[in-house]
DNA sequence: TAGCTAAATAGCGATATCTCTATCTAGACG
DNA sequence: CGTCTAGATAGAGATATCGCTATTTAGCTA
């Protein structure tokens, strides 16, 4: 384990330091699940966007895209515009990575 | 995974959202390569003493201690005092216990 | 173009975190 | 008992984080 990868590790564990990114990474686990109907895009191919995670979060639309931000900026999920919309899903393969690479570093 | 066992994951998460706890508890699970040497107690046995952690980490004595309280609360190391000395110990099974549930977590 | 909607950014106050110095507590020992 | 050492705790200053409201940007549509 490198400490260039240990560092990027930190950087995603301060991203995951949060209750609110926590439970925002696991509802994006499951959409279908999680959110309510969304009336653009599909949940599995676009993602879920920021108003439908909004609504769930209880927060105001700045601060749930302020936590989209820096989960993103973690590369823990990608962003899709399409139009307006701004449709964030979750990385499984960088959370995957992220989980392994944890558990070597550790 | 239930919302407790989540909750206990965030404080563990916030413990290792630091540099320095992290580098902390690395170095914690080699102590002989990462450590110099320890005048009192066996580092596999007893553990390592905050004296002995503080000269790697370069920071001040109490800078360290709150260091190791905050991995301590988490559960990730273990105290144990002798004489005037407190010796802190990687939990490798409590380590290993939040890897796996964070994995089934996020 | 004007107006509407979606989301990002700016800026702010409250709280938390990080590091330090100073002090306190506890044990060892003359 | 006084003194030394190991480490925890208290308190302060600087910075970071969290949530908000207000504003800006970008895209759509009449």
């Amino acid at each position: 384990m490198s400490d260039v990868e240990l560092r990027v590790d930190a950087e995603v564990l301060r991203a995951l330091a949060s209750g609110a990114r926590l439970d925002i990474l696991r509802w994006l686990k499951d959409p279908a699940g999680n959110f309510g109907p969304q009336a653009v895009g599909d949940f599995d191919v676009e993602g879920v966007c920021v108003s439908v995670i909004q609504d769930r979060a209880g927060m105001s639309q700045p601060t749930v895209s302020a936590h989209l931000k820096i989960l993103h900026q973690a590369g823990l999920v990608t962003r899709r515009k399409i139009g307006p919309w701004h449709f964030y899903k979750r990385d499984e393969q960088a959370v995957r990575r992220f989980l392994d690479t944890l558990s070597a570093a550790l």
